[in-house]
DNA sequence: ATTTGACCTGACTTAGCTGTCAGGTTTGAG
DNA sequence: CTCAAACCTGACAGCTAAGTCAGGTCAAAT
């Protein structure tokens, strides 16, 4: 490891490369010399800044997940409205795939490096939305139920959105498409009005 | 290829070994040796019925396609109750992956050899999942809305469900999370029954 | 018993990748 | 200017694995 730092430009280089390579590759076909040849660094400087290849990936991993945590929380920021909020949460959500598709994908084949870190991934951004959606049920802005199944299953319905829409067709989906799934999510499938 | 499958009892040997070694060890840290050896054949032999290790992982990805297909198109068959019908889908589900953990790896890891099938595999089940799910709206056992946003939502709560306690916990879901999960299901979260 | 050709063998070729290391270069303090 | 520490270099050792191929084995037909 670097002493000083003197010139964390490199690691910042060497890293942006990995981001680009391992989008575009994939963990096992991404080689260490591609990221370095990427970064103009020799070889040997990358083993300077991480221990090895699974070590950039996970730092990667982890930076992914913050940097969505902190774009979805600032998107919701703010809204009172419980369910403007989620559909903001979602919609933050599907902007950042259609503009990093391969950030995804590298949050996806974790599951294949790292699957404790895959895990936290999600337990991670689990665990707050299911505070929100508790409290938010604790206030009457929602009907009472358990809010870590209903964290797990909207965030499952945005993975499998953003596979659709944003991974496969490239684009977001249409604002009537959200407005079918927040009805989804709103009122689910029932026929009748609960008693 | 041979010719007249004299002994398909080996390839069958091929494909079971793979099955488990992909399962265990990941598509890159499987190797056609560790496959061969399992299987009691010679390196060679793989090649005369599979031309890659790519295409034999296309083939278990497919086969497990049918098989999931085939078993929850059972579990649920006959069942006059869509909202039954859509839970025992899921159990049929969970219970798949609580039996198989390495087969849903396999199809997850699918996603990074072979895009496309990948897709396929997804979009082939949603097809025949909307289909229940538009004529049901259509007989008014569910309420009116679209069905293939409805089809990839709760295929996204399965797939979460899955891994949050198939494969992370080990064990199918509990009743009781089940139940909360149907709830949602059926009736969203917006807290006032609708107009 | 012989022959045929389908089926199987396993050492080898080829390729590529990770991580290392002995030595070169740069920086800034004194 | 000098020097020492920090940083960087890139050829290479060591390894692993996919896919090949020349030849061996075997069952059944004649």
């Amino acid at each position: 490891m670097p002493q000083t730092m003197r010139i964390p430009a490199t690691r910042v280089r060497i890293l942006r490369a990995a981001e680009q390579e391992f989008a575009r590759a994939g963990f096992h076909a991404a080689s260490v010399s591609a990221i370095t040849k990427a970064s103009s660094v020799a070889q040997g400087t990358f083993y300077i800044y991480f221990r090895s290849k699974d070590d950039i990936f996970r730092e990667l991993v982890r930076d992914i997940g913050h940097q969505l945590r902190k774009r979805t929380g600032e998107a919701v920021a703010g809204l009172s409205d419980r369910l403007r909020a989620d559909r903001a949460g979602l919609e933050s959500f599907v902007g950042f795939l259609v503009e990093h598709p391969g950030l995804y994908r590298i949050v996806q084949e974790a599951q294949f490096v790292d699957a404790s870190l895959f895990r936290e991934y999600y337990v991670d951004i689990a665990r707050g939305y299911a505070k929100s959606l508790s409290e938010a049920a604790a206030q009457g802005a929602l009907r009472p139920g358990d809010a870590e199944v209903r964290a797990w299953a909207i965030m499952g319905i945005g993975h499998f959105l953003g596979l659709r829409y944003c991974l496969w067709q490239g684009h977001a989906p249409a604002a009537q498409d959200l407005d079918q799934v927040m009805d989804f999510i709103a009122h689910g499938i029932a026929p009748e009005p609960r008693a």
